[in-house]
DNA sequence: TATGAATGAGGTTTCATTCAT
DNA sequence: TATGAATGAAACCTCATTCAT
């Protein structure tokens, strides 16, 4: 290994400290509330410091969302390509929407805020091509295995593509509405039995007859 | 009309038009990049008038979002009360959720912005109490219809608030989620077509068989 | 009495009900936490009728203390002429001083917080002649009765005026910094004992042998 | 010298800067009519920066009470242990009192200003503490050698904590009042013959037969 | 590469005061 | 005389970002 690719790894290295320490002070406080040097404290740097790493405070922020938007592309995808029928595939999704949630529900909520509205409009050219990159791809796989479904005579023959969304828009919707139920009347986390009702019954839908 | 009561109607006129102004500049800029003054340029006012009317910002942005939760409610409830079967109510639900978008989209966006997260904590309890209250009226009102179908024999016997959830959640979904698609990639406004299969979709899982 | 006159009089009343007002809000938040319609709600006025008796509100707040200043000054001048030795002159002006503090505390911490600079500079000409001639008739009063004393030879001789303005600034330092200490400490009212103490230090210094 | 020492030295020599900036305003505006801009520009910086050093404008305006309290409090306690009679000692209190009057007239008054009422309500906990410390400091210093005299059976036997106070609050009333004088009457500064004439007047009271 | 002191624009909010009714 | 809605200046303070070291 070069000098050059060791430099770039812990450059890389250094980057994902960043973003950790971020995920904390975004997570607790929201975008607005967190402060730059909150967030350099937490990663034992220097304000300054993080701004050779990312252009700004929306671009920072917006790297959490893509790292977690990227793993849930990558897990997404694999289950295009396991051998089981199209029924299970979108159970296996189901499954991969828990999985995320549970892995850090806040930077999900982030990513869905993200992708609605207002903060859209200010990222970097950059960041933005990830983001659809990302999403195309997550949203791709599940498209392809609705037209799979659909060309098998299993699932109902209508545009895949809006099918696609609405499963996609439900997961959204689930994880910041019933997170927000949560915090409106002080109950318990239902995002995941949510979850599992929304696609049970997406699912029986999707199915002829 | 007596004079108190022309002077109570002018207020209340006057809460409106700064309604409206806040509602054309949040639309456009989001909550943070509005500013209080440049709402009161567009309400032809001086920016002290806004807080004769407004505790602050965050509560003059909920408004916007209670009244139309409150117009939500509303016209959900009615729903309820008509003489018509189960299936047709989930179709009636439909037609409310898009005749909403449709009557003002960016509020509705900024409504289920408002109910996800960061936002809600730091509302003032009377306004939380008015979200809390319509946002029970609406969702209680579609808990009743699917209960019903329930008991009739119709739907699937799951959880009905689950199911409520699911419906609700969804549309916030779709609401939110499709908006940004047609900002990333530009494209028109999918949002009641993919609401239309949503509904297609939701409206075949819940029904038996 | 004619209309001017019982016109006149009502002008009169509804000032002391205002001035009543003030000294009720200004006692508990002092002047700059105070606002023109606090005061207006407790006088159960319109913000804008303040404006009709008093200039502005630092002339309100200053109406306070020359109130006090007045009576002060009138139980002082009642003292010089009351036929009794000048040791037991200086004990009444003692009984003055400690009965005004009792009659209304705040008032009087008031009234030397604005005879000590900042606030004296903004004031009406008007106001400050008021000041100024009741603050002299006091003063005058005092310097008057230590001139007899030294004229009896009872006193030492010292300049009177100097004498006075001990006696004077005693009671206005004690007044002050004792409130000051019991606000520190979270102690009592200490500041009868300590003027009584004040003045039978400073009567003791004041006489000859 | 290391470079965290000389690091640190600089940043109490720029809130020196802050605070001698701050004093020129403050002497010459009071408290409300200075505005941080204003002192910014004196000390040649930008308006956050005194925010870096200070937490608001409160506390700025504190600690130049402070300062000049501890001066106050270091020079009483000198006399203390001073190898001289206690009634040279209360003659030396005076010298004192007269000196530092003599090195910053305004902030004296803003000192005792500060130590009287309203603002005290609002100074953060720590602040508060320097005061109290210092403030004791000072007063428990003249207590003691009161005492002392007491003990020699020189001094009356009266409280000595009383006769601290009394000595302490005409020094504060006569620096507040007297400077008032001027303002009122256009005349010059009697300040120091006023305390002198104090002094004699409380010693011979404080002395027997 | 890392620092962190300094910047300074910019926003929210308050409130004494006015003036049309 | 009384009202009270409207004004709008003005001030505090924050914090993302820069740049000399």
């Amino acid at each position: 290994m070069g000098i050059y690719e060791r430099k770039q790894r812990e450059k890389e290295k250094r980057k994902i400290e960043i973003i950790n320490a971020a995920r904390k002070v975004f997570s607790s406080k929201g975008f607005n509330s967190s402060t730059m040097e909150e967030i350099a404290t937490e990663a034992e740097l220097s304000p300054g410091t993080l701004y050779l790493y990312f252009k700004n405070k929306e671009e920072l922020h917006t790297s959490l969302s893509i790292e977690i938007l990227k793993y849930l592309a990558d897990e997404i995808q694999k289950v295009v390509i396991e051998d089981i029928s199209v029924e299970k595939k979108i159970d296996r999704f189901r499954d991969v929407f828990i999985q995320v949630y549970d892995h850090d529900p806040n930077i999900l909520i982030n990513l869905f805020h993200l992708q609605s509205g207002e903060t859209l409009q200010n990222l970097s050219d950059e960041v933005l091509q990830q983001i659809k990159i990302y999403s195309s791809l997550a949203h791709g796989a599940i498209t392809n295995v609705i037209k799979e479904g659909i060309e098998q005579g299993i699932f109902i023959d209508e545009h895949p593509v809006a099918l696609a969304d609405v499963l996609w828009a439900s997961y959204a919707g689930i994880v910041l509405w019933v997170d927000s139920k949560r915090l409106l009347n002080d109950q318990k986390d239902f995002v995941k039995p949510t979850l599992k009702t929304a696609f049970a019954l997406i699912s029986r839908g999707l199915q002829k007859n």
